[in-house]
DNA sequence: ATAAAACTTGATCGATCGGTCAAACTTTGG
DNA sequence: CCAAAGTTTGACCGATCGATCAAGTTTTAT
């Protein structure tokens, strides 16, 4: 990570990476893992440096010459979350079929939940305890996005393609529906009765929330 | 709270309660609500027994004398917050108008979001954690409760008044709804440009959340 | 070959935190 | 009035944690 002395040749000169570039990057992905599983556990506060390190299979110290700080390293997994949340809802398009786009955007919402739930999970949790170290990105980054989005859905209904409904709504909404099956899955597992969510829970999840969403807002489903 | 050594009179004998006793539920109140707002802005390890007991007023060996420990004092939180839960959709029966009673839930819970957004994320912190305190309630109580409204829907479905549903799914949807707002307050007053939600945000909230389940579900709206 | 840079690691430090202790003070019941 | 029970509080303890240091080893560039 940049907090390191120097990282080497990176300026792209050289066409192949050494061994210490390997080996670098090979050591960092394991930081970072380590890092979203510990702090997706136990919290920013809760999480220990220690354990990090321990999972990520290097003594402490080798941490903190990576990551200087507790706080770097976490702002430095949050940042790779907020890389795969802007890079959603591509779909979402003035021409597109709202039905279609929106059933994509919820699937692969659902997908997201399944696949990376601890990502998911860190987010949450640094939500829902004030954004200390995201709110900037809350105020700015993402509230362009969903301005640029909302437009889009509000292209959608002056053209009677949806029901007059608020964009900004209905992406709360849909984020709620869709994350819940990441950051509270051990809820809906209990309730299901499972020790684990399977497949099929997240399938009939994304099935049925389409359905309701896409009939909720005057589209066509299927 | 019962950790202490004796709560005086408590069997009901006398009619009124003497200085002491009234001075002990006042404090024990305070403590309760010092920690609901601890522990959801910091979660469970975060949260510092010493910033407990300065918000409630008292030294810190004054609230151990109250709570033995902090996850017991943590226990006492989770509680009351578990009996708001179970407390709601009642008006969710099998002869109730399905549009009439979901519309009441969907209302009541963000109501609840709106009024007590601290329990909200409590729970949140505590469920995104893997629930380890109130593991047992999710798999027992609540998992009782869920079947038990869920054979309500699904007579609903099977008399015609809806669309086929699982009614699982619907609530894990109904609750990611409507706890968003709690839960994800910050960010969504970031991205509706506030900095603290207001009043005709929740009411719209409810609003189109309503008008969107209602009708994906085949109801009338209003 | 050699020096500088990059990386590794055991030992350790200061701060914070949960929890305890013992000595006080206050209320209650007889 | 007085003893027992209940309550309050400043001082303190051991454990844990984030972070640092200093002495090493390995790689890289010339």
């Amino acid at each position: 990570m940049d907090s390191a002395p120097k990282p080497a040749g990176d300026g792209g000169e050289t066409a192949v990476a050494g061994p210490r570039e390997q080996a670098r990057a090979k050591i960092e992905a394991k930081i970072l893992a380590a890092a979203e599983a510990v702090f997706a556990e136990h919290g920013f506060s809760g999480a220990a440096m220690s354990e990090i390190a321990r999972r990520a299979g290097i003594p402490k110290p080798n941490l903190h010459y990576y990551c200087k700080t507790k706080e770097e390293l976490y702002r430095r997994v949050l940042q790779q979350i907020l890389d795969l949340w802007l890079g959603t809802a591509d779909e979402i398009t003035p021409d597109a079929d709202p039905a279609a786009a929106l059933s994509h955007y919820i699937a692969a919402k659902i997908d997201l939940a399944r696949r990376r739930p601890l990502a998911s999970r860190v987010f949450a949790n640094e939500v829902i305890h004030g954004a200390p170290q995201i709110g900037d990105f809350l105020a700015n980054e993402l509230n362009d996005w969903v301005a640029r989005k909302a437009k889009v859905i509000d292209g959608w209904v002056k053209a009677g393609k949806l029901q007059p409904v608020d964009p900004k709504h209905l992406f709360f909404m849909l984020w709620a529906a869709t994350q819940t099956y990441a950051d509270f899955a051990v809820q809906i597992a209990a309730v299901l009765g499972r020790k684990k969510l399977q497949a099929a829970d997240y399938d009939a999840a994304a099935k049925q929330t389409t359905e309701i969403v896409l009939r909720g807002l005057g589209l066509k489903v299927r």
